[in-house]
DNA sequence: ATAATATATATGAAAAAACATATATAATAA
DNA sequence: TTATTATATATGTTTTTTCATATATATTAT
């Protein structure tokens, strides 16, 4: 992981709403990023893909939901790049969690119920 | 200091290896950063203008040279991230550190004598 | 079980926008 | 005048965005 690819990465603003979206909440799925950032399907799906390719996130199917997670192989110095970059930026992305919590049909989200 | 704004400081190779080396060495003038990048003037000029403009680099003249440093008013998050960045990735200066140590006439370096 | 349809995601290709570089010129200091 | 640094402009390159379409899975009806 060249520090020069890592950086090229972090330098969009829909990659980088992307990865510490990931970051702060675990694992979400191309339409939760959706929602969260309020824009098309084809352009998060290509961020991701870039982010996928260049070895930041990892990606899992589950059924017809694709998840994508940090990749837990990455270099400690850019794992801590991107926690740092979280608990210190968190005005960043407040308004993108704010619409992932107010998201309809979120998939594998426990319904209130019982 | 927007994290989007700083990524793209260091999302360009001129621009990382003159921020790592100014970390590394405290403080550069533009002939220095020429010698060591091996890179033609106006070039390094206008990527040193821009992390100046970004409030990254600080400049300073003496005589006629101008020196860049680190902005000591940077968010401690983001000198954190310069300084984990260059601690884990020397490999990425470390022709250019070469190529400084070997400049002819280096301005300001204390004379071996006495 | 099969066929038809809906939903979720990925990708090829074209257009638009952003960015980096090179050359020429200007400014400043010794 | 020479050495050092900055900036303007033009050009080339890369990146981003969009639209259209493809693929994969799920659901429903028969």
């Amino acid at each position: 992981m060249s520090p020069i690819q890592f950086y090229k990465c972090l330098a969009d603003d829909t990659r980088l709403r992307c990865l510490l979206l990931i970051e702060q909440e675990g694992e979400l799925c191309v339409c939760e990023l959706m929602a969260a950032i309020d824009d098309i399907q084809p352009k998060i799906s290509r961020h991701l893909a870039q982010l996928r390719k260049c070895d930041l996130l990892v990606d899992r199917r589950q059924g017809q939901w694709v998840y994508y997670r940090i990749n837990s192989s990455l270099p400690i110095w850019a794992k801590s790049v991107l926690s740092t970059t979280l608990a210190n930026n968190r005005s960043f992305i407040i308004n993108d969690i704010e619409r992932l919590q107010q998201m309809n049909n979120r998939p594998d989200q426990p319904k209130a119920c019982c």
